[in-house]
DNA sequence: ATGGCAAATTGAATTTGA
């Protein structure tokens, strides 16, 4: 099985680009966050006929929202509201015998202060709640992807030193998601390819003059897979180039292609 | 350690991203 994920920032605006990009690569499963837009509004029909009829999302206006778009059928699919909100963060659906998490976990705002800053709490809040559930829960033929919104590993971003106050890398969201891989039973994919000490990024922001000659990246997208999946792991691409695509999205796309 | 940007909404300015 070939599954991508990418954080769009807008399906609407960008339906070209994720078809141009990703047509081709033989991908039976896509998992998108951001969409940025309510379920009646999601341009099914041009992922339908180009090959993936089968859609499980979680949309709505402005914000957020969450879709699992599949070549193959989608035999159930089901959600959680996360920290009692119906923010649309996560979506999960059992494809093929696997059952897929697609995850947006919050930004969480600037200061890395829950008593200053609310949305970080939320943010550390939400990372608690998946730890318990997954402990309560252990993943088994599953796959986690998505937007995690933290560079838990130093070889995660363009300097730790200069990053370890900004939100995304500081010390307390680093454990606490190598704690979620570590206590939820997943594995870090894309590290089990490609070691802990290479330089990885899946993000780059919109600010830089040239994101590339600057190459001030986080690898804020993550694929995880559970125990049981791990010796199939037969392929990881960061698709890095997409980046410098005409109106491109801050992230690029993960994929994983997994034996079966 | 940001920030030079970007998208969506509501109506040129605000919110959010990270």
């Amino acid at each position: 099985m070939k599954l991508a994920s990418w954080n769009i920032n807008s399906v609407r605006l960008r339906q070209t680009l994720v078809l141009d990009r990703l047509e081709g690569l033989g991908l039976d499963v896509l998992c998108l966050q951001e969409t940025k837009t309510e379920d009646q509004f999601f341009p099914v029909d041009a992922f339908a006929e180009a090959g993936w009829p089968h859609i499980a999302m979680r949309g709505e206006k402005s914000y957020n929202g969450v879709a699992i778009i599949s070549r193959l059928p989608i035999t159930e699919n089901s959600y959680q509201n996360w920290t009692g909100r119906t923010d649309c963060r996560h979506i999960s659906a059992r494809i093929n015998g696997q059952t897929i998490h697609n995850f947006y976990v919050p930004a969480g705002g600037d200061e890395p202060d829950r008593t200053l800053n609310p949305k970080f709490g939320h943010k550390l809040d939400f990372l608690d709640e998946m730890t318990a559930h997954f402990i309560a829960n252990p993943p088994q033929s599953s796959i986690l992807v998505g937007d995690l919104n933290i560079a838990p590993l130093e070889a995660d971003v363009w300097s730790s030193r200069q990053l370890r106050n900004v939100v995304s890398h500081t010390d307390i969201e680093r454990e606490k998601l190598l704690n979620l891989i570590e206590a939820g039973g997943w594995i870090d994919a894309v590290r089990h390819h490609y070691g802990t000490e290479e330089i990885l990024y899946s993000w780059w922001s919109y600010r830089a003059r040239d994101w590339q000659s600057s190459n001030r990246g986080r690898r804020l997208d993550h694929i995880w897979v559970s125990a049981d999946n791990q010796e199939k792991i037969a392929k990881i691409d960061i698709d890095t180039p997409t980046r410098g695509a005409e109106k491109p999205s801050d992230h690029v796309p993960l994929i994983i292609e997994l034996a079966s």
